[in-house]
DNA sequence: ACACCCTTTAGACCACTGGTCTAGACTGGT
DNA sequence: ACCAGTCTAGACCAGTGGTCTAAAGGGTGT
């Protein structure tokens, strides 16, 4: 993960680098970048590239993190989800939804990068890097599933590995087809809502009248 | 999509040049296939698998589109899911899913397919064949979707196409999810009816009482 | 039997990929 | 002045998907 030496360069040639790898990596995703074009374009040789990091994998996972990082720096840190009741949980998260999406779409070439990172991150060679970034970028989608288990707002009659699954899958959903629209700032809120409404429809526990979304009959 | 002239080789070599390709995408995904690997195997030049087909990608295409036709042609149609109420749409959708799934675990290469398709279809170059191949296995989506808001099984207060973009999200999770299982046949039902019931839950109507997920409050 | 044409095959060749390696430039310490 | 360690340049490697040319087959008309 970025070898030490290279952040003892100037941070301006950092920069350099970073943003040309950025630029190439939202553009071409990861198997389609070349590596080749983002040394010439940071103006650097291959050497150098191959003493700064142990290769384009290693490349991609340090911008992907640095960049993330810098994403929920600006957002804030996710609020106490177990704390209160199963209606405050489920509108806590929905808050903090709608305002990572905000943050995303003012980087587009961090949505660009997130695009094609489900895609990449299902090479069997990254699972190691993504393990390290769940750590870091997803691991709140846990924690917030243990939260919403204790307040009950989330059910337990599945295993979590399968509700973490089925919840990664629809977030990426939802994220792919906001990320398709065009971005009204004013009808965001009520987008999130119904995306916050499908996701409670799937994992709010079951009452004892065997399913709960049923309602209309 | 495999030029004519491979349809008019002995189908004794166009087996071999087929399993050779299912073989090599199933073991590495599209991209790290190589298709020099599936050439020798097959035992053709170069030139005569470009002769034969237009390159990589509809290789690729073809093969998993005549896999996927064996799938349902084995699975059979799916049932009419617009006949009869809300309960019986949910049902038939279990009990054609649960068909399907049982259909995949008798073939692991297909399966193994499936898992890279995904991360195949969002290169942009895909997206030719994935129109394709969607109006091919996945049609049903939609046409399921339509019908199951003909019954009042389906919410309608979402976009249409929001509602299909989660509905392949939640379904590429679930299956990804299922073979990473150790394959039970006995749990498989129980598997499939927790996965449809959270389709349901996100997908049913809200009834007039606000959310109809939280029946527990 | 010959010439003709179209289909098919073989594989050399091309530009490009990510990655390795070596030769040397630069630096600070003694 | 010498040496050791850090860093850079870029030639080089095996492999990739894809193109192209030259020749081999195979059938048909004469």
């Amino acid at each position: 993960m970025a070898r030490p030496r290279f952040l003892k360069l100037p941070p301006q040639q950092q920069q350099a680098i970073l943003r040309a790898a950025l630029e190439e990596f939202a553009a071409h995703g990861f198997h389609d970048a070349s590596l080749n074009r983002v040394i010439e374009a940071a103006g650097i040789s291959k050497g150098s590239m191959y003493y700064y990091f142990d290769g384009k994998e290693d490349l991609y996972a340090y911008v992907a993190q640095t960049e993330f990082a810098g994403l929920f720096e600006r957002v804030g840190p996710p609020p106490d989800f177990d704390a209160g009741d199963a209606e405050s949980f489920w509108s806590a998260l929905e808050d903090y939804y709608r305002q990572l999406l905000q943050a995303l779409a003012a980087s587009p070439q961090l949505a660009a990068m997130l695009r094609g990172w489900s895609a990449a991150a299902k090479n069997p060679a990254f699972q190691e890097v993504q393990g390290e970034l769940e750590q870091a970028s997803v691991p709140w989608i846990e924690q917030a599933l243990a939260a919403g288990q204790k307040v009950g707002a989330i059910r337990d009659d599945l295993p979590a590995s399968l509700l973490i699954a089925v919840a990664l899958g629809m977030g990426e959903a939802m994220d792919l087809w906001l990320m398709s629209q065009p971005v009204d700032p004013g009808s965001l809120p009520a987008q999130v809502h119904g995306l916050i409404d499908m996701m409670r429809g799937a994992f709010a526990p079951r009452g004892p009248a065997q399913q709960a979304g049923n309602a209309i009959l």
